[in-house]
RNA sequence: GGGCGAAUAGCUCAGCUGGUUAGAGCGCCUGUCUUACACACAGGAAGUCGGGGGUUCGAGUCCCUCUUCGCCCACCA
C-alpha cells in the first residue's frame, strides 16, 4: 500500500464547480467519439445482441429560439436516453427541425412589413428563397442550443420536415392516400384565418370564451311587412349571406310560415322561411338565419335544402360580393372590415326599426392557433384527408395497450377524439412548405397526384400547373417517426431497424395535432404504431401558474441558465419538477430560487471528489470483488446496502424500458415507471444524505490510517460514488462525466456516458442493519448536544450504563466512529460521584442509557423526556388498540401485522427506558 | 353544454394498488469558517392533508357533495 502523498490533491480541483469551463469541451469530446450515434448493426434486429432504443425528437420550429418548454421537454428524452444507452441498449435520439408553414411564414412576412413590402412584392420563388435562407441560420442555432444544454442525440441522423428526402415521404403518403380515395377535393365552410390567408384544420382554431352580444332582428314577410320573424345571431354582418331563414318542422310557432318568403334587411333579397330541425325551438326566438356560405352548420342546411351559397366576405375579411352575390352587399358596406360592417349593419337596422333586442352572451370564438385573429367560417374548397378508416388502428392500438398513453387519463381523452373524428383539411393558401402534388390540365381537364412533377399533360399533352396551395404543416410531421428513418425506401435500413421505436416525450397540447396523427400513419404506412409510449409532461409556468410565453414575457431563456447556472442545474431543476402529469412551475423573476438546487447539487458532487481524490489519492483501487466479505466493516456494508436500495429505486422510478413481451402493456406494467422526479429523488438522497453525510464522515479515520483497512475503505468509497454517478448521469450528464473521468480505479467504459448501468449487489447482513444503531446513537447525542446548548468543539464525556449485552457491545466496537461523528468521548460505567450530570439515552436499537456530564440543566431535560414520554404513550396506545382490534389482525396484510407488532415491542422498551429515565431524573 | 384534473408545511411539490409517528427542496429559527463543500455542516420550529358527509377494523389515499382554481372537447344560431 502507499503511503506517499497522493500525486495530486483537491488543490487540483478548485473549490466550487465551474460549468462555463467544462461542458462544452465534453460535448465536443463526446461528439467526436461518436458517443451518441446509434449503430444499427449492434442491434438484435440486424444480427447484434441488444434492443434498440429509439426517442424521435419532435422538432422545435425553427422560427422559434428554445424556450425552457423545450428544455423540458428535451431534457426529458435525454434523460431517457442516457438511461437507456447506460443500460445496455442501442440508443437513438433522432434531431431535427420543423419547418413550421404558417409560423415561418408568418415570421417573414412580418420582416417584410418592416420594410413595407408584402410576399406578392417578392413573388413565390423569391419569397420563398428569402425563407429557406433564414431557416437555415435559425434551425442551426436551435441545434446548437439542444447541444449546450446536453442533448445527447445522433447528429449523424438530423432531419428537417421541408429536405428534399422527408419531401419524398411527404409526396409518397399524399399520392398513396390519394390512390386509395383518403385523399379529396371538398367544397364546404372551413376555417379561415382573414389574417394568415389561409384555411386552417379544425385543431388550428382554437376556441376562446368571450362576451358577445345576442342579435335579435326581425325579419319582415315580403308580401305583409306588418308580420315577421324574429332571428337571433351573434353575427349580424354575416345576414348579407343569408339566403333563408331556419325554423323548427315541429315549432307550432311558426308553422303557418313555412313556404312563405321574409325580405332579408339591408341586403332587400327575398329569401324562404324553411323547415329543419336544425333549429332549436328552445334556443333564441327559435328562428335561425341561414348563411351556407359562412357557418358550418348553416352549410348544412344549405346543402340539405339545395340552396345558394353566396360569400360576402373577402379573404382578407372585409365586406364583399365574392361570388353568387350579386346584388347582396351595399356599396358603403364593400371593403369594410368584418367589425365594422358589423357596428354599421347593428346601426343600420337599429334606424329601421328591425332591431328588436340585444342581449349579452357568453359564448366561444375560434382564433388562428398562430395569429389568434378570430376565424371567418368561409365557403371554399380544400384538400382533405377522410380520417375514419386511419383512426380504426389508432384506436385499437391504445385500447389493445400496443402504446400506452402517461398519464393515463390521457388516453380517455385520445379515445374521445379518435371516435369523434373529422376529416382532416391539409391544404394551406401559403407559400411555405410542401406543395400540394397534384397537377391539372385547364385544356382537358385531366388531374392526378403524382410522385413526379409531369412535363405535358398525359392525356392531351397539353401544358400542366401543379396545385398552388402547400401542405398542412403537420402533414409532415405526422410521418416523423418513419420519414426521418429513410421511409419510403422499404430497403432502408434504419427504417429496418430503428422502427418501431420506444417513446414519444412531448406535451398534452399536440395529443391531437400529432401524436394521435402519428399512429395513424405508422398503421397506415408501416402496419405498426410508431411507439410503445407516450409520455406527455406538464406545461412550463410561471409562479402565477399562467403558460410561459414571449408575448407575457414571463419566459426563461434555458441559454441563461446555462450560463449562470450550468446546463446541469438546469436539467437538475427540470427533473426535479417532473411530477406525473404535473405541469412545472418556475420562477422568471427569481432564477436564483428556481436553479440553485440543481447548481448547489453540483458543487456538492464536485466536492465529494474533491475529497475522494484528496484523502483517497488516485492511486488505483482494488475492485470491490477482490475483497474478501469479510474485510468490510459495517458502515462499509451499510454503505454497499443503501446503494442497492438506490439502484432499486431508481429503476423502479424509470420503469421498464418496454412491454415484457416486447409488443403489448400487461395492465400491470402499463402505468409503471416514467417517474422522473422520484429517480432524481432516490439518487440524491443517496449521494448526499448517505454517502456523503454518513459514509465519507465515517471513512475519514480509516482513511487516514495507515492499515491495510484503508485500502477496503478507499475500494468502497470509490465504487459507491462510481455507481452515484452512474445513476445520476442520465440527470446532470456534464459533471457526472468529468468527475468520472477522474476516478481511480477500473475503468470499464471511455466515458461514463457509455459506462454500464449499475447492478445491484443483492447482499444484504445484520451489520448493514447494525451501522443504523451507530447512526441513531450519533444523531441522539448530537440533539442532546444542540438541546443542551454545549458547543460542537467542547469535549463532552458519556458514561454508558444500562445498555443491553449485544447493544454495548456495538457500541464499543463502534465507540471511536460515535465519538468521532459526535464530538463526545464514551465511557462506560456511572460517572465519578459528585459530578453535576444529566442522564440521557440512546435511541433505536441501542438501549444504552448514558450519562452525559458538563453543565446542564436537570429539569430541562427531564422534562424533555417527560415529553417524549407522554407522546410516546399516545402513540403507543393507539397501536395496542389497533393490535388488539380483531379486524385489523385478521384482514390487514400479514406483513403489515408483523411490522406493527415489532413496532410494539420497540416502542414498549423504549417506554420502560424513558420511564425509567425521567424517574432517575427525579421525576415523579 | 360535455369530460378531466388539482387543492397536503410560508413557497414549489412528492406521497403509485387504503396500513410505520404524512415527506423533500427552498424559506424560517439556533449554533458552527469541524483539514471536501458556508452553493456547506449540525440541530430545530412549522401541516385540523380545501369544507361537509359516507364506506372501512383503519382514509391524505376509496365514494358522495360543496367551494375555489386549471385544462381539454363542443355544429350555445
Amino acid at each position: 500500500m502507499t503511503t506517499s502523498a497522493p500525486r495530486s490533491s483537491q488543490a487540483d480541483l478548485p473549490a466550487q464547480y465551474d460549468p462555463q469551463a467544462t461542458e462544452r469541451a465534453l460535448y465536443a469530446r463526446w461528439a467526436e467519439a461518436g458517443v451518441f450515434t446509434a449503430r444499427a448493426e449492434r442491434t438484435n434486429r440486424e444480427g447484434g445482441s441488444v434492443d434498440p432504443f429509439v426517442i424521435m425528437m419532435p422538432p422545435p420550429n425553427v422560427t422559434a429560439i428554445l424556450h425552457v418548454g423545450h428544455g423540458l421537454n428535451l431534457t426529458v428524452q435525454d434523460v431517457l436516453t442516457r438511461w437507456r444507452r447506460m443500460a445496455g441498449d442501442e440508443a437513438l435520439w433522432l434531431p431535427g427541425t420543423d419547418h413550421a408553414g404558417i409560423a415561418t411564414q408568418n415570421v417573414i412576412e412580418k420582416q417584410l412589413a418592416g420594410e413595407g413590402k408584402t410576399r406578392f412584392d417578392l413573388g413565390r420563388d423569391a419569397f420563398v428563397a428569402r425563407t429557406a435562407e433564414f431557416v437555415r441560420t435559425t434551425g442551426g442555432e436551435i441545434l446548437e442550443q439542444i447541444k449546450a444544454i446536453g442533448g445527447s442525440c445522433d447528429w449523424s441522423r438530423t432531419r428537417y420536415t421541408l429536405s428534399p428526402e422527408l419531401s419524398v415521404a411527404v409526396r409518397e403518403a399524399f399520392v398513396r392516400l390519394y390512390e386509395d380515395g383518403l385523399i379529396y377535393r371538398g367544397h364546404r365552410v372551413i376555417h379561415w384565418c382573414p389574417r394568415c390567408l389561409t384555411s386552417l384544420s379544425d385543431e388550428e382554431a382554437e376556441h376562446e370564451e368571450e362576451e358577445g352580444k345576442l342579435y335579435h332582428i326581425m325579419y319582415s314577410l315580403a308580401d305583409d311587412p306588418s308580420q315577421g320573424l324574429t332571428v337571433a345571431t351573434t353575427r349580424p354582418e354575416t345576414l348579407l349571406g343569408d339566403v333563408a331563414v331556419a325554423v323548427n318542422p315541429d315549432d307550432d310557432r311558426y308553422r303557418d310560415l313555412v313556404g312563405k318568403y321574409v325580405m332579408l334587411p339591408v341586403a332587400n333579397v327575398r329569401i324562404p322561411v324553411i323547415a329543419d330541425a336544425y333549429a332549436d325551438p328552445a334556443f333564441g326566438t327559435g328562428v335561425v338565419k341561414i348563411t351556407p356560405a359562412h357557418d358550418a352548420n348553416d352549410f348544412e342546411v344549405g346543402v340539405r335544402h339545395k340552396l345558394p351559397m353566396p360569400v360576402v366576405i373577402t379573404p382578407e375579411g372585409t365586406m364583399g360580393e365574392v361570388s353568387d352575390a350579386s346584388g347582396r352587399v351595399p356599396a358603403e358596406l364593400r371593403e369594410v372590415d368584418r367589425f365594422e360592417a358589423r357596428k354599421r349593419i347593428v346601426e343600420q337596422l337599429r334606424d329601421e326599426g328591425q332591431l328588436v333586442r340585444v342581449e349579452n352572451h357568453r359564448h366561444s370564438v375560434r382564433h388562428c392557433y398562430r395569429c389568434d385573429t378570430v376565424v371567418e367560417p368561409r365557403l371554399s374548397d380544400q384538400w382533405f384527408v377522410k380520417m375514419k378508416p386511419l383512426a380504426a388502428p389508432a384506436l385499437d392500438a391504445v385500447r389493445s395497450g400496443r402504446t400506452r398513453i402517461l398519464p393515463e387519463r390521457w388516453e380517455a381523452v385520445y379515445v374521445n377524439w379518435l371516435e369523434g373524428i373529422r376529416d382532416w383539411n391539409i391544404s394551406r393558401q401559403l407559400w411555405w412548405g410542401h406543395r400540394v402534388p397534384v397537377f391539372y390540365c385547364d385544356d382537358c381537364n385531366w388531374q392526378d397526384a403524382l410522385r413526379e412533377d409531369p412535363n405535358e399533360c398525359p392525356t392531351c399533352g397539353g401544358g400542366v400547373r401543379q396545385d398552388d396551395d402547400v401542405l398542412d404543416t403537420w402533414f409532415s410531421s405526422w410521418l416523423w417517426p418513419m420519414s426521418t428513418l429513410g421511409w419510403p425506401d422499404e430497403q432502408s435500413r434504419d427504417l429496418k431497424v430503428f422502427y418501431p421505436g420506444d417513446v414519444l416525450v412531448t406535451a398534452p397540447e399536440i395529443l391531437f395535432f400529432w401524436v394521435a396523427r402519428m399512429i395513424m400513419s405508422g398503421y397506415r404506412f408501416m402496419g405498426d404504431a410508431p411507439f410503445h409510449t407516450v409520455y406527455l409532461h406538464g406545461t412550463a409556468r410561471d409562479t402565477q401558474h399562467r403558460k410561459m410565453s414571449k408575448s407575457l414575457g414571463n419566459g426563461i431563456d434555458p441559454l441563461d441558465v446555462v450560463a449562470q447556472y450550468g446546463a446541469d442545474a438546469l436539467r437538475w431543476t427540470i427533473v426535479s419538477s417532473l411530477g406525473m402529469g404535473a405541469d412545472a412551475i418556475f420562477d422568471p423573476a427569481d432564477l436564483e430560487k428556481t436553479f440553485a438546487p440543481g447548481r448547489n447539487f453540483a458543487t456538492k458532487l464536485w466536492n465529494i471528489a474533491r475529497f475522494l481524490l484528496g484523502q483517497a489519492g488516485e492511486d488505483s483501487v482494488r475492485p470491490l470483488a477482490a475483497i474478501a466479505e469479510s474485510r468490510l466493516t459495517r458502515a462499509d456494508r451499510w454503505i454497499l446496502e443503501r446503494l442497492d436500495v438506490a439502484i432499486a429505486e431508481c429503476d423502479a422510478a424509470l420503469g421498464p424500458a418496454r412491454p415484457a413481451n416486447g409488443t403489448t402493456w400487461p395492465v400491470q406494467e402499463r402505468q409503471r415507471g416514467m417517474r422522473l422526479n422520484e429517480y432524481a429523488e432516490s439518487a440524491r438522497r443517496f449521494v448526499w444524505n448517505e454517502l456523503a453525510d454518513w459514509y465519507l464522515e465515517v471513512s475519514k479515520a480509516r482513511l487516514q490510517s495507515e492499515s491495510d483497512d484503508r485500502e477496503v475503505a478507499r475500494a468502497v468509497l470509490v465504487h459507491a460514488f462510481d455507481r452515484a454517478l452512474r445513476l445520476l448521469h442520465p440527470i446532470v450528464p456534464f459533471i457526472t462525466e468529468a468527475l468520472w473521468q477522474r476516478l481511480p480505479g477500473q475503468r470499464d467504459s471511455e466515458f461514463i456516458a457509455r459506462a454500464p448501468w449499475p447492478k445491484a449487489r443483492g447482499i444484504s447482513d445484520a451489520a448493514a442493519a447494525e451501522f443504523e444503531t451507530v447512526r441513531d446513537a450519533v444523531v441522539r447525542l448530537r440533539q442532546q448536544r444542540s438541546a443542551f446548548n454545549i458547543p460542537e468543539r467542547r469535549p463532552v464525556t458519556v458514561h454508558v450504563d444500562g445498555a443491553s449485552q449485544t447493544a454495548s457491545t456495538l457500541l464499543r466496537e463502534e465507540s471511536a466512529t460515535i465519538e468521532r461523528l459526535s464530538w463526545s468521548r464514551l465511557a462506560w460505567g456511572d460517572p465519578p460521584a459528585g459530578t453535576p450530570n444529566a442522564k440521557t439515552a440512546l435511541a433505536g436499537g441501542g438501549t444504552a442509557a448514558m450519562l452525559l456530564d458538563g453543565n446542564v440543566d436537570v429539569a430541562k431535560e427531564r422534562a424533555r423526556f417527560a415529553r417524549e414520554l407522554e407522546e410516546l404513550e399516545k402513540q403507543l396506545g393507539a397501536l395496542e388498540k389497533r393490535l388488539a382490534n380483531p379486524g385489523f389482525v385478521q384482514k390487514a396484510k400479514p406483513e403489515v401485522v408483523g411490522s406493527e407488532r415489532q413496532k410494539l415491542t420497540q416502542w414498549t422498551s423504549r417506554r420502560a427506558q424513558l420511564a425509567a429515565l425521567v424517574q432517575s431524573l427525579g421525576g415523579a
